[in-house]
DNA sequence: GTTGTGACATCGC
DNA sequence: CGCGATGCCACAA
């Protein structure tokens, strides 16, 4: 799996979650962004955060639930991380409209932007 | 006890 | 724009 692990994996995993199934149809989110969107837990140093907590969401993705829209997390090139599904991710993204071009997402038009970021983490506090 | 291997991001060439 | 190196950790085999 991972680099290190947060402190609390379930807590974490579950707020990813939350994030993820606010991204609208049609639209997606690199790791990173949803990264920045959940708060270093206590005790981790931002800068060791910025480190590592993109392999973290990424932890999470893994095992995601399936109401969660999970082929809307690409990684910060626009392109589908090379894994097991990788095809049917792609699919569905062009099933929701989304165009690759060689294997790309072109973020600039399709990356969600619109994240209210004290909301969302209030919602998390529900675990 | 060692080794290989990750749903990443960033920087350099 | 593409490819390789870095960061430097947990976990399975």
């Amino acid at each position: 799996m991972p680099y290190q692990s947060p402190p609390n994996p379930q807590i974490y995993q579950e707020q990813v979650w939350t994030l993820v199934r606010q991204i609208p149809y049609g639209k997606v989110v690199t790791y990173g962004q949803i990264a920045q969107l959940i708060p270093p837990p206590n005790g981790i140093a931002p800068q060791d955060y910025k480190a590592f907590s993109p392999r973290w969401v990424g932890d999470a993705m893994a095992a995601c639930p399936n109401d969660v829209p999970w082929q809307r997390v690409i990684n910060a090139q626009g392109k589908i991380s090379d894994r097991p599904g990788a095809q049917r991710q792609r699919q569905r993204l062009e099933e929701e409209g989304i165009v690759l071009i060689n294997d790309k997402v072109d973020l600039k038009f399709y990356q969600w932007q619109g994240i209210d970021r004290e909301a969302e983490l209030r919602q998390t506090t529900l675990f």
